[in-house]
DNA sequence: CTCAAATGTCGCCACTCAGCGACTTTTGTA
DNA sequence: TACAAAAGTCGCTGAGTGGCGACATTTGAG
């Protein structure tokens, strides 16, 4: 399942929320945002806030991963992305 | 690479644009949003419009994918997701 | 060390999101 | 058909984003 934009998102909460018999009213409570915030990103805002996009994901379930819109073109390889350059843990 | 919060995706952030020899102004331009938005989306800000930042990974060669957080515990099951209620393509 | 580029910070402001309550429309079930 | 629950809309408001220019700090060559 390939996120390009917010509807495609849109399309993917909504039929995870269905699948679990919730109500928006009931997403809305479990992931701590607004009801009307659910419809919002049922109808595939834009300009939702990052986080509360995550918290809903996790609270469905899921969750996001990166990854290459194209492996063969970019030649982005996101397994040698944190493999030796990254040396400053966190304090 | 799973992306629980805006952190971990401020992280591979940085490092896609790094390793495409890009400054944050660059980025910022080649995404269409201000220079400090990039820092901020750097940072892990957690308030940052969802369609900006879906942008800006493009921009770097990267997309988003929905799977589940584990298979195993929510038993969901994404390749059966769209598989026959999906009955309204785009016109 | 010195200088320049890149990065990050600081006010300031226009814009609009997110939440709320009440209302309307749709869905679906008996 | 008729009713109830769910979904969506509408003002309204406070709060915070995002953009901008200028300045401060860090990074990295030379």
């Amino acid at each position: 399942m390939d996120i390009q934009n917010a509807k495609e998102l849109a399309a993917v909460v909504r039929k995870l929320r269905q699948d679990q018999r919730m109500t928006q009213a009931a997403l809305a409570q479990a992931a701590g945002v607004g009801r009307e915030w659910i419809i919002h990103l049922e109808k595939g805002r834009t300009t939702l806030e990052l986080g509360m996009v995550l918290r809903t994901l996790r609270t469905l379930g899921v969750g996001l991963r990166i990854e290459p819109v194209s492996a063969a073109t970019t030649g982005i390889d996101l397994n040698r992305l944190f493999e030796d350059t990254d040396s400053t843990p966190k304090p």
